[in-house]
This record gives structure tokens, C-alpha cells and sequence, in this order.
DNA sequence: CTGAAAGCGCTAACAT
DNA sequence: ATGTTAGCGCTTTCAG
């Protein structure tokens, strides 16, 4: 049996078929008898309006695009949780595409959700190239970023402000009395979770005057509990004397730890560690993490209310939002003070 | 600037829209020349199709409604990835929905999805309860159901045999010498990661014919790290002669190793663990965990394969298919052989 | 091979 | 207050 459409329901209520469109957007303008035989009708045919219908007069959709890297990741998750939640209050709903990072399935992506019609695209954590920048001028949809931003291009983006967040931890470190810290880092092409979070590291150390060569302090690797691993392996061979290490991501952090450990030496015993995110791993594991907390849901939340500013007003008051983080302490750095 | 219409293409190339229609849909019932000329002509005005008036007359979105618990949550999140991969090689996109396990919530998302016109439903972990099913009814779409089933209504459904699996993941301590074996199960309510592991504990513990008192033996919690570290603290206050302990998730078993070295005993020195689902920490936390693998990304590939085989043909070939499981060894048994 | 026209389900003027 | 009608952008007969 095909679903009832609003002619069935105007036919057996024996009405035109705007008075039953009017009880339902407008039922001020309906007597109330009428209104509530066309109710009645409506309830007994389980008759609901045809989203598609109304999308293609109203050139709006309630739907929104959302492209992430990958959703199986657990900041990701987070991130996009927060969305929901502000797109369930607002009305809206998600598409989700996985990019993985391969630029043909974005603007694959990006053509399909375009062809939707859906109101809006939130681009999540990736930076923005050129092209992909084309692309979202191309295609002239409202574009807001997630836990990424853009200096190059005028896009409204919600992230926190990590070089000034890792500046913190790295202070936070000293200030325990640590003088040899180093750092796993995200790799220096990452804009937005790597480069700008080595940079916050550095400018806490040169702020003490201290005698440090980086390339000495510093390895690299792609936030993984492999990357830290292994670069945690690189680091100590190079820079043993260290008491202290900062990471860039809670996964990574854990990495080091766990070669620590293999190695013989205990956290926060013989090395401090801190991580950076505050995943849910950061808290379950042993020891505890320190570790800077990025507000994933608020990330995703604010994104969306920000496109919702957009689509009303065609413009946001705040182009670059820069939430709070939080240094949150946990068990894994020793006080050497 | 409007985006283009298909008015538009034909205008600008000199033909009537129905000849711009069969460019896109059925290229062989046009002349190579004109169809060249169309394709210029929509390269250049940037023209893609609105998916919207094609689903219109289609009757079909090429969208699928995802309901799920919670997006945020690490196994949710993998089963998703799954799904979404599944969707993108067949042209599908997902509209993803977080429930919070909110029964007004579902049925307020049921509605907007079917306005929608989403071609099915994905209903994700929980239970299928009747008023539910009733729903699924009324709204006369298709569901499947991912990581969770129905013995009481006729829905496809993909998740790992439970029963089965805490039954080898007993058997396999048993095997390393245990005879005092613990458990930390789910819920006992729930149907479909509480109850089925906890029958598969007690299948392999009842074969060997030893004097439990289950009741002595298990205890409960809501699948969370915090829930495993209270949970083995009430067991172990009325076990203590525990050996092993069977958890029904990863986090749990997590809280149960953080709560015993915090009680001064180690994994799996002290007591041994295993856990369930084989999420991203069992590998990253210390030590490394044993535990259940189930596998998310297929579950949700599968479930979207076994949609469309339900989309196409009307019904499929297996009603409730049960994905293998495997028992991943890794440190935190200590064999007693 | 191509174009005209009907219609998918709905909203929004425009009449009445 | 209600009904009639013209589209929204597209596909699909049906003629030619």
C-alpha cells in the first residue's frame, strides 16, 4: 500500500487540498471544525508530509553535510555528537561522509551532497586547500569549519586555540620543576594539530632562556599509539637525559607510556607525560592522564549553531570562534619541585 | 546568483529539457553532437541535477536513517565507519541519528526520516521493542537491525553470536588453568550484549560440572569503565578467591584491572582478565587486554549489503545473519598449566 | 531522435 | 475562511 498523500487526505476529509496544507502550517486560518476533521483524517491515514515536496518549493532542506576523516575515530565521534545534539534542537539533520582524506571522495562527496540540496557543508579537522576551497565556491553553499580554520579564506570555524594551549601544558611542566621536556609532535605539515602545537611548546621553553635544540627535543608522528611508540623509541635515544615529555595527541601519549614501561622506566616515576584531547582513553587508563581537553561536544555544537547563524543572517558575527580548553590533571606528571 | 536549472541547460544549448534529461540518464537516445553541446553547456553553468525532484518522481532518496544510541561511543563509531563505507561504494548516503536511547526521541526521528523519504532504517544496539516494531509498521519502511536482533519479529538483523563467544572467552580461561572464574556482565535486562554473555559464562562453567553459585560469582554493570571498577570491587568483597574475571566489555575490564591495582594486585600476575569488543584501548592500554573481537566495520558493511539486498528484491536470503567473532590473546591472562 | 506535456507532492499567491 | 491554480525541477510517456 502506497503512503497517503495530502490529496487522499483532503479527498476523504472533503476539503481542498491548501485547507488540509494549512492546518498544517497555518492553523490559525482554519475554522477549528474543519482543522480538526482534517487532524482526525490525517491521523487515520498515518499521513505525513513529503519532505521532498516541501525541499523543492522551499529550497531548503533542514539538511546539513557533514565531511569528517573518519567517524570511527574517537575525537571525531566526539565532535560530531556535539553536532547532533544541536542539530536535533534546531531541527536539522546530518549526512555523514567519510573522507579519509582522500581529496577525489571529497569533492565526490561535496557534488552529491550538493545535488541533496542540503542547506549546508561542515567541513571537520581537515585544513583547507585550495581546491577544496574551489570547490565549496563552486558550489555556493554555506561552508563552516570544525576543529580546523582557515587564515587563507573567509570561512566561519569553531576550534580551540592550540598553540596557546600547548604554550600551557609545556608551562605546566616546568612550572612542576621539569627542565629537559621534550615532545612528540604531529607532523609539521599539519597546520591545524601540528605545527601550531610544537610552536606552543617552543615558546614556552625559549620563554626560560634555555639552552634547547629542538631538533634534539622533538620527534614526530601521526597521533597514533603506534606513531608515539616508536617515536618515543627515536626520542630517547637521542635526548635520554629527558624527565618529561608532551605530546600531541592522548593516543600518542599512551604510546609513550606503554614503551616507557617496556623499557623499564615508569610514568610518572622516571618521566612525566602529558597528552593532548582528553579522549575518553585519557581517564581509563593507568596511569591517569594529564592532558590538555579540548570540549568536543561544545566544538560540534557551537559549529552547528554557527551554521545556523549563517543560513539565517548570511554572515556570522565571529568568523574564527576559539573555545576554551583545559589543562586537566591527572596522574601522570611528577612534581620535581 | 541562482544555481542552474535544467531549463537553463536547455535554453543555453539550444534543446528542449527532456534532451538535457536522457544526456544525464540515458546518453545512447541522443546524438552524439547534441550531447556534447549539452555537456558544454552544463559544464559550464556548473549544472548538477536536484536529487530532490528526482525523488519526487523516483520515489527514492538514495538515503538510508541511522539510529544509534550514541555516535560518541567507540564501538557505535566503528560499526558506523562500516556502514558508512558499505553506502558510498552503492551510492547511498546515511542521515545519522542519536537516540540516547530516548524512546520519544526514536519515534520524533522515525517521523522526520519518513518525511524524508529515506529508503530504510538502520536500528542500531538496542533491543526492538514493540512499540517500535509498531512504528517500523506504520511507517512501512524497511529496517534492518546492526549488533543487535529480534527472535520476536521478522527483521534482518547482523551482529556476532554472544552466546557463543563469552562462551570460548570462558572456556579459554578455564583452559589456562582457571577454576575460580568471575564475571562482570551487562545488565541482565538486556537482551542482547547482557543476557547472551552471561548464559555463554555459564554454559562453559556448568560443563564442567564445578559448585558455583552464580549468584557469588557475577556481578553487573552498565558496560563503563566506572561500572567495571565498582563492580569488581563488590565481587571481589564476595569472591575473593577470584582468579579471573570475564568482563562484557572492554572498559569494564579496564576498571576491573584499575580497580585491583589499586588494591595492590596485578594483571595478570594477581588475576587474570578478558574483555569484550575489542575496541581501540585493549591494544593501547597496559597490559595489553585479551578480549573478544567483534567485527564493527563488517557488522556495519553488512548491514548496509543485506539493506540493499532488501531494497532490491523485497526480502533476504538470511534473515539474521551472525558475523564470527574471534578471541584475540594478548597479556592479561596468566596461564596456571 | 526529439519535443510537448503530464505529473511526482506540496506551498503560496490569487480568487471567491 | 476556503478553493483554484501555478509552479518548484525533474522524468517519462506519447506524438511526431
Amino acid at each position: 500500500m502506497k503512503r497517503a498523500t495530502i490529496r487522499d487526505v483532503a479527498e476523504k476529509a472533503g476539503v481542498s487540498i491548501s485547507t488540509v496544507s494549512r492546518v498544517l502550517n497555518n492553523p490559525e486560518a482554519v475554522t477549528e471544525e474543519k482543522g480538526k476533521k482534517v487532524l482526525e483524517v490525517i491521523e487515520e491515514l498515518g499521513y505525513s508530509p513529503n519532505a521532498l515536496a516541501r525541499g523543492l518549493i522551499h529550497k531548503r532542506t533542514k539538511t546539513l553535510g557533514v565531511l569528517v576523516p573518519d567517524v570511527s575515530n574517537i575525537y571525531a565521534a566526539g565532535v560530531l555528537r556535539g553536532m547532533e545534539d544541536a542539530a536535533r534542537e534546531r531541527g536539522l539533520n546530518l549526512i555523514i561522509c567519510n573522507t579519509d582524506l582522500k581529496r577525489e571522495r571529497m569533492t565526490e562527496y561535496l557534488h552529491i551532497l550538493s545535488e541533496k540540496q542540503v542547506d549546508g557543508i561542515i567541513y571537520t579537522s581537515e585544513p583547507v586547500f585550495p581546491d577544496v576551497y574551489e570547490a565549496f565556491q563552486r558550489l555556493k553553499l554555506p561552508v563552516v569549519l570544525a576543529s580546523t580554520h582557515s587564515l587563507e579564506y573567509p570561512l566561519p570555524s569553531v576550534k580551540i586555540h592550540d598553540e596557546q594551549a600547548a604554550y600551557e601544558a609545556t608551562q605546566y611542566l616546568i612550572k612542576q620543576g621539569h627542565t629537559e621536556i621534550g615532545m612528540i609532535s604531529g607532523p609539521l605539515s599539519d597546520p591545524i594539530a601540528g605545527l601550531p602545537r610544537l610552536q606552543g611548546y617552543m615558546r614556552a621553553i625559549l620563554e626560560q632562556n634555555w639552552h634547547y635544540h629542538f631538533e634534539q627535543t622533538v620527534e614526530y608522528g601521526h597521533y597514533r599509539y603506534e606513531d608515539g611508540f616508536e617515536a618515543m623509541e627515536r626520542l630517547h635515544r637521542k635526548y635520554p637525559q629527558l624527565t618529561a615529555v608532551f605530546c600531541a595527541s592522548d593516543e600518542m601519549a599512551l604510546g609513550v607510556i606503554s614503551y616507557l614501561a617496556q623499557q623499564g622506566m615508569s610514568v610518572p616515576h622516571d618521566v612525566s607525560v602529558v597528552g593532548f584531547d582528553n579522549t575518553r582513553i585519557a581517564h581509563i587508563c593507568l596511569p591517569k592522564l594529564t592532558t590538555v581537553s579540548q570540549p568536543l561536544h561544545d566544538i560540534g555544537y557551537c559549529t552547528v549553531q554557527k551554521m545556523e547563524e549563517l543560513l539565517e543572517h548570511g554572515e556570522v558575527k565571529e568568523l574564527r570562534t576559539y573555545l576554551p580548553h583545559q589543562l586537566v590533571i591527572r596522574d601522570s606528571v611528577r612534581s620535581l619541585v
